[in-house]
RNA sequence: GCGUUGAUGGUCUAGUGGCUAUGACUUGGGCCUUCCAAGCCCAAAACCCGGGUUCGAAUCCCGGUCGGCGCACCA
């Protein structure tokens, strides 16, 4: 069993991911998750909404998840979204039909399937496999279509990613941010591909959840004003240098931006809040690196784009975020669709005098003369120089005539005119987050299978047998010994950040009097707003074992000392150490440990080290 | 989508053309005055779906679905 099989086998047992649709026998692509797996999904959900919305200001905002045909024209999507495949006759293999030509002509990927489908008649490209002959080539778009609305009703998608949405609103976005750069925006929610071959779990779904950020800047100014955040941050850099070199690079952001590592500050900014982001949920930052998209690689009007990729045992380097600098293309191309002009007016910090030609039509004299044509008239003489305007016949060609027109009825002059600012169409700097995958992430590199015996003595827990100790040592060690080192436990280390249950409560018996006191604290910590479970079923040990598993960071136990003294015992998950701490303010103490970085051995005394 | 391989309680697994289908762990109820899996009593729980062969199919055959792997795909 491959660390992949045990963590999905303990997500299945334990309630964190299930097959969707189980019952019918299930379709590929779809996960469901289970009552823990939706609680630590959305508590990374919430960690990231507190990085870019709380810490960083970009609004989330909430779009339809089926788009209308425009918007996917405009982003590409319709076209572009889409694979020619081509199957072989006889052994059914298919292949890109675009890769099959590349051998034998230029630019195959700009043809359509028919025109791939000729290409190969033409040329008489076989199966390399088994040298069969060619079907058709199709289109096979990535998009689920559906239709909005009865009968024929409009063509719409549902949206293969988030992004669009932030686009299509920039104006409103803009209006919102008082039409001042830079301002993002964010969008929190599912997409869909439909995907040939889903495989390999959750790392590729037909429907999955991504968290987008969409930061405009203005494409002068790519400086981040907080940019000294991070300057010092070293981060595992993949860069394509290194990437030729065949090993990563550490480097601080400063050093990688003044390098040109990085194309710019805001880049650089934001490459180091994933490594934030990620850390705090619970990626093992050895398992952690960033990889720069290769020239080739890269869309053709980004300026630079880098993968947060992590390891995992099966998959090798999976990526789980990109980050990158997309220009202007995106708000061009809705512009472009659209019909609408999509810029931010940027003022200067001192207004210009700027000396320009100004031609004006007079509109007055044109009109009469060239009735309906006038409006053309008088837009080619804005074309024309001051050479050729200060002829006394003026002549323009107009839809392929040409026309002449006297010095009376245009004028035209060098002023010197007062600009306070342009007209900019922001570039967009697009953080693209894969929820699932960083969900499965933060599952392999939470999980850990320990020898509890050792890890006992680690602990320096009482009777754990460890060498040089006194007494207690030999009594404990005497009835397990041999086999209790065999013994081992799953635990899962998630941050207490992720968890999806903070506390559990524990009777040390299932008797009223130590079940009704424990009922009471669970009482207490949810009133702090705290995941807390009480679970009274099976053996205290049993119980740790289970709270382990499912990554618990602390266990409050009740026992018959309490009913005396009013104390409990706090169990940290890691270290397997407890301490006895006051029920009077354990909610309190808990809410501690958990958000404010207490130390452990400083909530009470030492219990069973 | 092609090829290959598999599918038995919640999980992991044994198994054979034949009566009420293993086992372990887990789970639930109870016992237990004391802190790290396997204590005691009791209980629940499975042959992926459809068709065929057969007196009889969980077992053999075909198809489908789902999982693994390889190829292809992964804007």
């Amino acid at each position: 069993m491959d660390k992949y099989e045990k963590v999905f086998e303990l997500a299945k047992r334990r309630g964190f991911l299930w097959n969707s649709f189980e019952l019918y026998g299930g379709s590929r692509g779809f996960y469901d998750y289970g009552p823990l797996g939706s609680t630590l999904k959305r508590r990374i959900e919430q960690v990231w909404r507190e990085f870019y919305v709380i810490q960083e200001g970009h609004m989330e905002i909430e779009c339809p998840t089926i788009g209308i045909e425009d918007v996917f024209i405009a982003s590409g999507h319709v076209g572009g979204f889409s694979d020619p495949l081509c199957e072989c006759k006889k052994c059914g293999e298919a292949f890109r039909a675009d890769h099959l030509v590349e051998n034998v002509m230029n630019a195959a990927g700009t043809l359509s399937a028919e025109q791939l489908t000729q290409v190969i008649k033409e040329k008489g490209i076989t199966c390399p496999e088994c040298g069969g002959e060619f079907n058709d080539a199709y289109e096979f778009n990535l998009m689920f279509k559906t239709t909005i609305g009865p009968g024929t009703g409009r063509q719409g998608y549902l949206r293969p990613e988030t992004a669009q949405g932030m686009f299509v609103d920039f104006q409103r976005l803009s209006r919102f941010y008082r039409d001042k750069l830079p301002f993002g925006a964010v969008q929190i929610g599912k997409s869909y591909r439909n995907e040939i071959a889903p495989r390999q779990g959750v790392i590729r779904l037909r429907e999955f959840t991504q968290a987008e950020c969409e930061i405009f800047v203005d494409p002068r100014n790519k400086k981040h004003p907080n940019f000294e955040r991070f300057a010092g941050r070293e981060l595992v850099l993949y860069s394509q240098a290194a990437q030729e070199a065949g090993e990563p690079v550490r480097m601080t952001v400063r050093e990688a931006v003044e390098k040109g590592v990085i194309a710019h500050e805001v880049l650089g900014y934001n490459i180091a809040l994933t490594n934030e982001f990620l850390t705090k949920v619970g990626i093992d930052p050895a398992r952690l690196r960033f990889r720069q998209h290769l020239k080739d690689e890269m869309a053709h009007y980004a300026i630079d784009c880098w993968d947060a990729e992590i390891e995992t045992d099966r998959f090798g380097w999976v990526e789980i975020v990109g980050i990158a600098d997309r220009t202007d293309y995106d708000l061009s191309a809705h512009a472009r669709v659209s019909k609408t002009e999509l810029y931010v007016y940027v003022e200067y910090d001192e207004p210009k005098m700027v000396t320009r030609f100004t031609v004006k039509p007079n509109m007055g004299k044109l009109g009469p003369i060239f009735k309906g044509k006038a409006k053309v008239v008088a837009d080619a003489l804005k074309q024309l120089s001051e050479a050729e305007l200060s002829q006394a016949e003026i002549k323009v060609t107009v839809d392929g005539e040409e026309v002449t027109v006297s010095s009376d009825m245009v004028e035209f002059a060098e002023e010197t005119v007062k600009v306070s600012g342009e007209n900019v169409v922001p570039h967009v700097i697009e953080p693209s987050y894969g929820i699932d995958r960083i969900f499965y992430g933060t599952m392999e590199h939470a999980f850990e299978e320990e020898n509890v015996a050792q890890k006992a003595a680690e602990s320096g827990l009482k009777g754990s047998g460890e060498e040089g100790e006194e007494g207690p040592a030999v009594e404990a060690g005497g009835e397990a010994e041999g086999e209790a080192e065999e013994e081992t436990r799953l635990v899962m280390r998630f941050s207490s950040a992720v968890a999806p249950v903070q506390v559990a409560v524990l009777p040390l018996l299932t008797r009223k009097e130590l079940s009704d006191p424990a009922k009471d604290i669970v009482g207490k910590l949810r009133e702090k707003n705290l995941l807390a479970a009480y679970d009274d079923s099976g053996t205290i040990g049993r119980r740790y074992r289970r709270n382990d598993e499912i990554g618990t960071p602390y266990s409050v136990t009740v026992d018959y000392d309490t009913l005396e003294d009013k104390t409990v015992t706090i169990r940290d998950r890691d270290s397997m150490r407890q301490v006895r701490a006051p029920v009077e303010g354990i909610e309190n103490l808990l809410y501690e440990l958990i958000y404010r970085g207490r130390s452990f051995e400083s909530a009470g005394k030492p219990f069973n080290f």
